[in-house]
DNA sequence: TTGAAAGCGGTACCAA
DNA sequence: TTGGTACCGCTTTCAA
């Protein structure tokens, strides 16, 4: 930039005000300078002009696993909504540690990003974070994961009801002993899509039994394996099976095979967050959408609104959607 | 920092060492001051220290798809290496557009970004930019897709080979006719993989056959469906098909389920990066593995080492591994 | 062991 | 419409 205002003899200040298009600056001298500024490869340095500014065109998200799909397509959503805005995206990985999790939202606070976007890995948030992000005016947007004590902005899916008309469905397919395969307790999702489970058996009148829910530490599909074979080799196995996730499906489903019980006939499964896996599955499995991509973009849109003005809180809950596949429809008989 | 000195009476200097656990300060104020950073929740402001020192803890990947499987496994990979030192990492999109990954370059290089992880969208590599990251003294590791015409640091997979290994091992099944389900001829690995499947034939003694080739243009599953029912359908068709990716296999599986074709027995298939759905398929898909998370920490690791020493192109291959599943291997006859 | 001052590359304010 | 100058928060050099 001094070189610019050197080589065209004007200072310095007229040259950023031509390079950022403000008005009141010479038509002649703004072309001259623009012009030079191509010949010169003039690239300007954010990182000084968002230490004056004290605000960079960066935000944080951080995520529990990068590879897992849901994720990844959350993190396709925000990027290019981000990517149209010029904004650029950094992206961390709490690996379900709530330290981490804070230690990455420290490392974001302290590269002055504009804003947060986070899947909590606990069901309560950590106020001492939140309080530090509104200091800094850092808005933040939960995603996906909502600790029940947290009233800012978020984008998640209603998973309560999603498990609920899983659960439904499996009831009027003629399922009668239906088993959950859970998340842990602490997670919120686990919770809620635990919570839609009872409800939907209260509601049709089939009593709550303890040994048809096991409880996932990893939510792995190794669980899902195990947990089916202790289920299936109780004195009084299920006749269906619903899942916290997908992924723990697939364990069920090698568990099933093993055992050579047909899906659906002999066990119906239902997963959740229809998984790039859960179409190609045999049978093809039934299972909850979970529009990724959408959740991001909208989250995205969240914090883009909060940089404009200091809303209140803007909260956005998609509704669930059963797929109904292959794995939970029972051939007629 | 202000604050913390004047409360202390000593000098930002002095704050500023003992913060960055310089030697030169004593042992007492080094100790108060650590203190009363923690008590006022003081953040080292990462802007200022970078604009300061040219230098950030930034380092940026450019993919062409992030919801992709591969390449979410290859930015897990380096977001996981790169946490360890302290290094936040910038994710953008190019989706496949050159023009987009340039300008994305451009503002990384604005963003003082310590050093660029890329993986290319086109088979030559852009000399404008790698002239202005050499100006900048901004390393650049490739990842996956290596122009040919590109001598820097590099990872990525040997497709040459694994596209031979995979052919041949369709040979030696008793396949005859092999078709290829290829991607377009401006990248790099689908060209890598087209010659090892023409290696592959020249080395068994098989003639060529143009009519068994086809060109993706998105390497989408509908074009595998497309093309499958092509191939299929025309006067002399194939008994197995090699496809340029999975997610090309997953078409090819559709379009035969549909024709009533039984793979293996009729059709064998074989894809390529062994995705999470390759093992979930039926029946299950004969696959190259990709090692995406080995390739982004080592994609990493090359650009820890050129940020030390200014040292020659560092190249990494990963040799391909045959995943033999069941898509591919004929019951006895 | 400590401090003063300069400056990284911009932007904002005030005066001309 | 332009220019001068202070300053964003931190590091570094030089002097004390």
């Amino acid at each position: 930039m001094r070189d610019i205002a050197e080589k065209l003899n004007v200072s310095i200040t007229t040259v950023s005000r031509a390079l950022n298009n403000k008005m009141d600056v010479g038509e002649k001298t703004r072309k001259a300078v623009l012009e030079l500024a191509k010949d010169l490869d003039y690239s300007p340095n954010a990182i000084a002009s968002s230490l004056r500014k004290s605000k960079s065109n960066v935000i944080g998200i951080i995520l529990p696993r990068l590879e897992h799909y849901f994720f990844s397509t959350v993190l396709k959503g925000v990027v290019s909504y981000a990517q149209k805005d010029n904004f650029i995206v950094t992206v961390s990985e709490s690996s379900h540690n709530p330290k981490k999790e804070s230690d990455l939202i420290g490392e974001l606070i302290g590269m002055n990003v504009s804003g947060i976007i986070l899947s909590p890995c606990r069901n309560e948030i950590n106020l001492s974070y939140l309080n530090a992000l509104k200091q800094n005016k850092i808005p933040l947007v939960l995603v996906d994961r909502i600790p029940t004590n947290y009233h800012g902005h978020y984008v998640r899916l209603n998973d309560y009801h999603g498990a609920q008309l899983a659960v439904k469905h499996l009831i009027q397919q003629g399922y009668k002993r239906i088993a959950h395969i859970r998340g842990h307790e602490y997670s919120s999702i686990a919770e809620a899509r635990y919570q839609g489970y009872c409800q939907a058996l209260k509601l049709n009148d089939i009593d709550y039994d303890l040994s048809l829910v096991k409880t996932c530490e990893f939510v792995s599909s190794e669980e899902g394996y195990y947990f089916t074979k202790e289920l299936m080799l109780s004195p009084n196995p299920p006749d269906a099976i619903f899942t916290v996730s997908d992924e723990v499906a697939l364990g069920v489903y090698n568990a099933l095979k093993e055992m050579k019980l047909h899906i659906p006939n002999d066990v119906g499964v239902v997963g959740f967050s229809n998984s790039e896996v859960s179409n190609y599955l045999c049978p093809k499995l039934t299972t909850i959408d979970q529009p990724g991509i959408r959740i991001g973009e909208m989250a995205y849109e969240f914090l883009r609104n909060a940089f404009e003005n200091n809303e209140t809180a803007q909260q956005k809950i998609f509704e669930a959607k059963l797929l109904i596949r292959e794995s939970s429809v029972r051939a007629k008989r």
